[in-house]
DNA sequence: CAACCAGTCACCAGTTCTGGGGACAAGGTC
DNA sequence: GACCTTGTCCCCAGAACTGGTGACTGGTTG
């Protein structure tokens, strides 16, 4: 079965472009293409395509929106992100949204059909550079300031409570300890995390 | 300048294979080799490679745990995870614990020095199904319930002061408007997430 | 032993939130 | 035109939180 493609991007020369390279090769079939993201919305959940190549900046609604909604509708459907920029923020983005690969306009048409095989076939095309600032995320999330280290266990106990959103009463009762208790604990971790409210300690906890 | 390389694998034949591949390759310089995390450990430090192929399954401290220690030291130091499996668990732990790459010791040799090559150049090398994996644990929250969505954007507004845990008063400065306004809006948000505190609407907002 | 930390509890004053009741204008939908 | 949503504002009462000052116990550490 030849791998049905679609394309979403906006200048007209690129996309016929893709579209040629896609319908030329052996083993694909160009189903699809679409210069705007709003068109594209519409009319891929019937395409039904394997795979969408879908450029970030569109006119109007983006790519990456694009994609979480198409991805809603049709979860089944790949994506690989195509354009210009490298930057952190739109792969992290377009990712999130559910995109399967993220590749560079700059790649080469062998690398192109490369990509779209690999998707088929279980992968995440995407260049090592990407999957650098992928995994950077992995690890800024990770071994750096701790500040929740330094809370004893039942403090931290507290503030996986607070973070639920419970009340002292209710933390009070889950932990088997008093009202005041918990409000001892409290102020404790607010001033071991430097914050003044609730949230600011869960917003903490949360981006640990 | 060549590429330093230390070699950190517990199987004989498999080290001094890689040892002697690395060190016939041009523009390679294998500096040391160890079968056990702890003696790399205190070796690599003085070492200094510019990359470190480690494996994971090592007997004692596994390869994991000896990056984690390792980066603690020397964060420079890049490291490659060379292994057999390619099971979604020690992927993230070894990405979230420092490791840079994440290869298969089926990799060709050719594969693997342009590996090391892609790590000097900012890359991350890693197979694309490894790469899907990584993509997954961005989407696993995702693309299911989206409750902050039917939120009208000067909602999502006030949603993102406190999930920053302003006070009702620094939300309504901020935004130009009224204290009276952002205790509407709140109240209006509370109801659609269903929710009955500020943390609660903030944990959903986080957890997206 | 003195000092400190973790864990437990208490009281009080003041702030901030939460939930209820409205209100009014602008815009879109049926 | 009736209805709903959004954005804006107001008042009130009660619940919940914050911050300060203590206090007692049992470890740990210098």
């Amino acid at each position: 079965m030849p791998i049905a493609v679609s394309i979403v991007e906006d200048s007209n020369q690129v996309r016929t472009t893709l579209a040629r390279l896609i319908s030329r090769a052996e083993g694909f079939r160009c189903v699809s293409q679409y210069a705007k993201a709003e068109a594209a919305l519409a009319g891929l959940p019937q395409d039904r395509p394997e795979v969408v190549l879908m450029d970030i900046n569109l006119p109007g609604m983006n790519g990456v929106e694009c994609v979480r909604r198409l991805k809603q509708v049709r979860p089944e459907i790949q994506v690989v992100m195509l354009t210009v920029y490298e930057d952190t923020e739109n792969i992290f983005n377009a990712l999130a949204a559910g995109a399967t690969g993220y590749l560079l306009k700059r790649t080469s048409k062998d690398a192109l059909l490369a990509a779209l095989r690999d998707v088929r076939q279980g992968g995440s095309p995407m260049t090592t550079h990407i999957a650098r600032k992928v995994v950077q995320s992995f690890q800024r999330a990770g071994p750096s300031t701790q500040p929740t280290e330094n809370l004893s266990p039942r403090e931290q106990e507290v503030l996986d409570c607070l973070a639920k959103g419970f009340l002292y009463k209710e933390i009070a009762d889950n932990l088997g300890i008093g009202y005041e208790t918990v409000h001892t604990y409290i102020r404790r971790i607010y001033e071991k995390l430097q914050v003044r409210t609730r949230t600011e300690a869960v917003a903490k906890f949360l981006a640990r």
